[in-house]
DNA sequence: TCCGGAATGTCTTATATAAGTTATATGATA
DNA sequence: TATCATATAACTTATATAAGACATTCCGGA
């Protein structure tokens, strides 16, 4: 007796939700909702679904899936929470895009001490594909001999310099794409022209202190302090698509971070 | 025509949530699950439901307050994911307790480097009342002439100093704060002693260089880099009831930073 | 001590209805 | 006839409820 009863309802014609014949243990079983959300997943990893994009109806996938609508919903629900479809009602539900303002909101937490969040300028220092380093074979979960595409920039805001950054991906993802200039908002880039959607980071942080050519770049003194951000980017799928080394000035920025503001707060 | 139409079933015997006659313009409407986690939030606040005690059952809060088992759990489910309450399927619903676990997971993010997680040690230098300075006031939202129970501590990891840090709150929420020695553990002490529960905290974080008595209380030569931390911590209604300033060694532990992993991720 | 089963909790699914959006049709007016 | 404002129809997501499946605990009996 399992959930999966529902699934081959006879109305439901050949659905592609399945699950392999249960072992006699009942590991790897996974709720209807979250069968069917794995499965928005796939079609947004493998292009059916483009960013951007509206999704058919509740109504209309839950009758494709054969399951309810509230199944199909709930499904949509957690992709929702996780900032991968975006929902409007009376409108439809959309595949988030990597707009400016998301990327901002999301990914980008150093924010100016006066509160206006604003998307840095960027200037390339230098781009090209090269046998990849140890440590970003590591963090990249890298074969040995594996190439990486890596981007040095320097980002500004009102003119003037605050992060410093080194940018490293698998070529093997991201075919050329240090043959053109790197767009400011690369994540958009990357979900257009490569079909990768940055679904999740993880940031280390650390103080240091500027030395050499790092200070000279930033136009700050040596032992002048600033903020080490690295930065794990990983797709949809789950893979490490990103490594992101950044050092950025904290003299009239911080970085901000809310641990859980998921529903509305001020609450009584 | 309403959700409240709902409320004030027959059966349902003088329920406590309710609505002011509705204004023509429906401004100001909530939709009936969110008016049951209003209540729920109100109970914990007034100590009604104290931390770690468990929760009548879905089908027992539908009942008494006249609404189906589904709309409790969706209120429920809202206050899970702000990790307000903790569910066990089989068990019950438990209001959430800071145990130290909790807390070095969810507010407590310098980590050391090798990735093991443990709680510091803390040493208190000075604690007392005073009269709020400006900064503190700006902070805490208190009015000119209030008072703040202050507390400086330095915290160890494997008994080598790591955290420097200054902590504001105001008096007339925590009487008598400081006439003992400050817990390790001061969320859990709030929530025990005073009837405070953090329910959300906000960071902003700086890259600095130790100077002073600082550095010498850190062990480390001034110009040494650290990681200023600015922590405002809120209470389950909204009130700012801790603020608290760290100066945190990176040396050897770094700054974590998760966006958003709020479902098990690795679909597909 | 071990095991079966009832009791009681959460979890999942399904269905009905409300509320919001947009496109279409309608009708008055210039 | 062309245009514009206004109903109205057809979608959409949002909310509420009910019923049954699954998980855990506890107690009685062997």
């Amino acid at each position: 007796m399992s959930y999966i009863s529902y699934m081959i309802d006879d109305n439901a014609p050949s659905s592609p939700l399945s699950r392999k014949a249960a072992p006699p243990t009942d590991f790897g079983f996974r709720p209807l909702y979250r069968q069917v959300k794995e499965e928005f997943v796939r079609r947004m990893v493998d292009g059916r679904w483009a960013t951007g994009t509206a999704l058919p109806s509740e109504q209309g996938l839950a009758a494709e899936l054969g399951v309810s609508q509230g199944t199909v919903r709930k499904a949509l629900d957690e992709l929702a929470a996780e900032n991968v479809v975006v929902r409007r009602q009376g409108r439809g539900t959309y595949v988030a895009e990597h707009d400016e303002a998301r990327i901002l909101f999301q990914f980008f937490r150093l924010v100016p001490d006066d509160g206006i969040a604003r998307f840095p300028d960027s200037e390339v220092l230098s781009q090209g594909v090269h046998a990849a380093r140890k440590d970003e074979r590591a963090a990249l979960a890298l074969p040995p001999g594996a190439k990486v595409a890596r981007i040095r920039r320097v980002r500004s805001l009102a003119r003037s310099p605050v992060i410093l950054e080194t940018l490293s991906l698998p070529d093997r993802l991201f075919p050329g794409l240090t043959q053109s200039l790197a767009p400011n908002s690369l994540y958009a880039h990357y979900a257009s022209h490569y079909g990768v959607t940055i679904a999740h980071t993880t940031e280390r942080l650390k103080a240091v202190t500027l030395a050499g050519e790092d200070a000279a770049r930033l136009d700050r003194p040596a032992g002048h302090p600033a903020l080490r951000v690295e930065r794990l980017a990983t797709a949809l799928d789950g893979r490490a698509v990103e490594w992101r080394v950044s050092l950025c000035l904290t003299d009239t920025a911080h970085y901000l971070v809310n641990d859980a503001p998921k529903g509305p707060h001020k609450a009584a």
